[in-house]
DNA sequence: CCTGGTAAGTTGACGCCGTCAACATCGAGC
DNA sequence: GCTCGATGTTGACGGCGTCAACTTACCAGG
């Protein structure tokens, strides 16, 4: 896995190192375990670094007892998917919570509505690993959340709000509102894989890196706030 | 793989179909013929679909045959990528070069942009296969451009000339063309795999889909046009 | 026209992976 | 205190990428 030229890939998997022998035969807490494991191996190698067996070597368990407690390898996977998604969605948050709430309402709103796409390049680029595995393939349509798009995404019904809360504001006009949730999001997402995974994070200096950032960040205030 | 929620996964690998027994022992262009197969199974599988042993199989050579050409799986994985990659271009080219030419020019600029903007996102829902693929992860920085960001993807090159264009046509103040390219690229690419790959296409039905993407793709011109 | 060297394929093996069937161990409730 | 189900283990299988050693076919130079 190569993210910004640093080869990361999960090959210090020399590993084989568990916590502690394990002294009583049943775990306890197995599923858990092995999904924190999990997100430990995603963090720093991404979604292909979570392999069961090297997850049960971590927690000093036999590959197959894995199967006592997920269907399957790709159900551990999107458990730490689930989990990185949570990461992220908190990260974004917590960054909205951090703006000043004084101000003009359209003021704030816009700061709030810039600090979270920061926060989202952010988390993306100082985390790459969760990231990528945030939006990883697994066959299975991860939703107990059918039909309810992206509900499962704390990190989306938080940018609702926040474009709910520009537009009583008067920042954007109603009419603009619907889709203006995946369109932002589109964005801001866009900008992030290059970065974590594409080309801009891995030919662009890290100075050209941040103005690229600011510029689309502030092109998708501009495209959502215009008058016109 | 899961492409909105219809599973094209490679798992009709029954295959192990070669087109002929292969008469002469000596293949004559076994190179080629890898990265075709490579590509046809990216097509419709997706990145992890191009399998350095099935594409043995289905070119009808032994899986070491292949080491006489790459080096490694992966290099022959890069090869098909760059072909996505190139694909995905013409099919941005080709739809820029069928918007007419008459009119005003920034009417016709703006058109432009709309054309290639969605013909980006359409390559990306009808080919997810190769799209996803144009844009996988593989361990090399595939750059022979180094530093010279995006040299290697004329679809980049063909929105900077319009982007360009777009400038002298007065449609984009000259101090917003900075970064405009990577913000234009970010977001339609985002929309892109959220679409292809992700929650937008796993849960939005289809006429959700097409709003989403207008919106999303005028958001982007109401962003790069705006007069302020 | 022979001949030898090298490019292009082959076979068999290795260690990794996910997964299955069969067996072992523990602990909770009768 | 026994039993039985939940939880782990072992050993095996086939698929993967890759390596070393062997074979085949072509092409140049005599």
């Amino acid at each position: 896995m190569f993210v910004n030229g640093v080869n990361i890939r999960h090959d210090e998997r020399v590993s084989a190192r568990q916590t502690a022998p394990r002294t009583r035969y049943h775990h306890g807490d197995l599923r858990n375990a092995m999904m924190e494991a999990g997100v430990e191996l995603a963090r720093t190698g991404g979604p292909e670094a979570v392999v069961l067996r090297e997850v049960a070597r971590r927690v000093g368990v036999s590959a197959t007892a894995a199967y006592r407690h997920f269907s399957d390898a790709e159900e551990l996977l999107e458990e730490v998917k689930h989990t990185a998604l949570a990461e992220l969605a908190d990260a974004l948050i917590t960054a909205v919570a951090a703006v000043p709430a004084d101000g003009d309402p359209p003021d704030v709103v816009v700061a709030r509505l810039r600090a979270a796409a920061n926060a989202y390049i952010d988390f993306a680029v100082r985390n790459a690993g969760l990231f990528l595995t945030a939006y990883c393939r697994t066959a299975s349509p991860d939703s107990k959340y059918e039909g309810e798009p992206f509900a499962d995404t704390d990190a989306f019904r938080a940018l609702s709000g926040l474009l709910d809360q520009a537009v009583e504001a008067g920042c954007i006009s109603p009419e603009w509102r619907a889709g203006a949730d995946i369109a932002s999001w589109s964005m801001v997402h866009g900008f992030a894989t290059l970065l974590a995974d594409g080309p801009v994070g891995r030919h662009l200096s890290a100075e050209a890196q941040a103005f690229a950032q600011e510029r689309t960040v502030e092109l998708l205030l501009r495209g959502l706030t215009a008058s016109e």
